[in-house]
DNA sequence: TCTCTGATTGACAGTCCAGTCAATGGCGTG
DNA sequence: CACGCCATTGACTGGACTGTCAATCAGAGA
């Protein structure tokens, strides 16, 4: 019997859920749990020692569970590579929808978007990191992984052509938004993979300081 | 005298290696040539599934064999990132070592040992690519990998200073030589996982352009 | 309260893999 | 030619992990 009655539900482990968690849920409530223990599991032990078992235990359920819910662990795996490239479009979309319409301001946004505090964790970093290392053996990862990168990069190089045409610029946009793009996403790999690594607001004031390199018409140094 | 005379050992599989390769051979010959395949292995199937069986066929030999020299799975890829971390040392070393002596040539030789054809293959890129997903939770990798970072940054940091007394650039030479290896190491990146990638010469180009943009006195684009 | 649906559990099976070890064989040396 | 050393092999073991499944349990609706 396990029917312990009250249920006092204390140490829940992982989710600081302060509602007490109904023994069952809806589908796609188990389904963001459990893919937020994925996230912490790929970021404490790598992508090559996560298990559905260390996943299950990061969740608090049982391992039948997990797969009941995603079927295969690689079904799991690139869900969860989905929902974070998800939310990392649907937060950068929802940057420049909010920023004004000059192409300073919209580029202003998108690096701010990129480091913004809820997305730009130790965890979320390290996952990505983990998929990274072995996105280019696997074409499924490439699929979520390549789509995202293409939105943003193609939305970027706008902005650098419409800031060229404004400030005359020499250097193509292709490449200024290359060099751009590339500056943020090393940042995040040094916070990363840094024996001695810098903290989110030095990197992302690396990529202000980049931009003003880049565009000295539109961006002033600090 | 290895004193294989006749020895047909006519499909060697992997290594192109033109002379007939004995039943036996010495302890560091045969080190190597695990390692090498351990890395064509690794760009293969990834971080997660390599396999002691697997670097073995690659190699042409027994799985016991690979144990024999390594002993264990962790010190065979331990032993491998060491080996590319070195030779990757070995290569910028002797580049700036046979350039000239100002800062200009100095940095223009260290952008272009980054992408030298023997170093800057897909295989290579590939396995450090593996290693990077996988070193954020694995301390034993981050001692060769940062280590590696540590003497390079500094070199380049110290070429960015000398670039900005003589040039008068206002931008700090940290955040200069941070964009540039950003900017370097990203390329790399881009060349594994991005959908459709372009090839190393256009890598090396925007370096290249990165670095007439940050030091516009120094270098000229194209 | 009873019943039905679907979430949840945990034991189990099959597979794969790292590491061990006794036996083999090639090569240099005496 | 014989011996001994050591590289090499491949079968074997123990463990870990993924995926299956029958039994259980919780909650909703009648």
């Amino acid at each position: 019997m396990t029917a312990a009655s009250p249920k006092p539900s204390t140490s829940s482990a992982e989710a600081p859920d302060p509602a007490p968690r109904p023994r069952t849920m809806s589908r796609e409530a188990r389904r963001e749990q459990i893919i937020e223990a994925t996230i912490r599991t790929l970021a404490a032990r790598g992508f090559a020692r996560t298990t559905l078992t260390e996943v299950a235990r990061e969740a608090g359920l049982s391992h039948g569970l997990v797969l009941f819910h995603f079927e295969t662990k690689e079904k799991l795996l690139a869900d969860t590579l989905g929902a974070l490239a998800e939310e990392y479009r649907d937060n950068w979309q929802a940057a420049l929808a909010s920023a004004g319409p000059t192409a300073a301001e919209q580029l202003s946004a998108l690096i701010d978007a990129d480091f913004a505090p809820n997305l730009c964790t130790p965890d979320r970093l390290a996952a990505w990191c983990a998929f990274w290392g072995e996105a280019q053996s696997r074409p499924i990862y490439q699929e979520n992984y390549g789509d995202k990168d293409a939105a943003y990069n193609a939305r970027m190089e706008e902005i650098c052509a419409e800031l060229v045409a404004e400030g005359g610029y020499t250097a193509a946009p292709k490449y200024l938004a290359r060099i751009l793009r590339l500056t943020i996403e090393g940042t995040w790999l040094d916070l990363m993979s840094m024996k001695d690594p810098y903290d989110a607001a030095e990197a992302q004031r690396t990529a202000r300081i980049c931009a003003s390199i880049l565009f000295p018409k539109h961006f002033k140094a600090e």
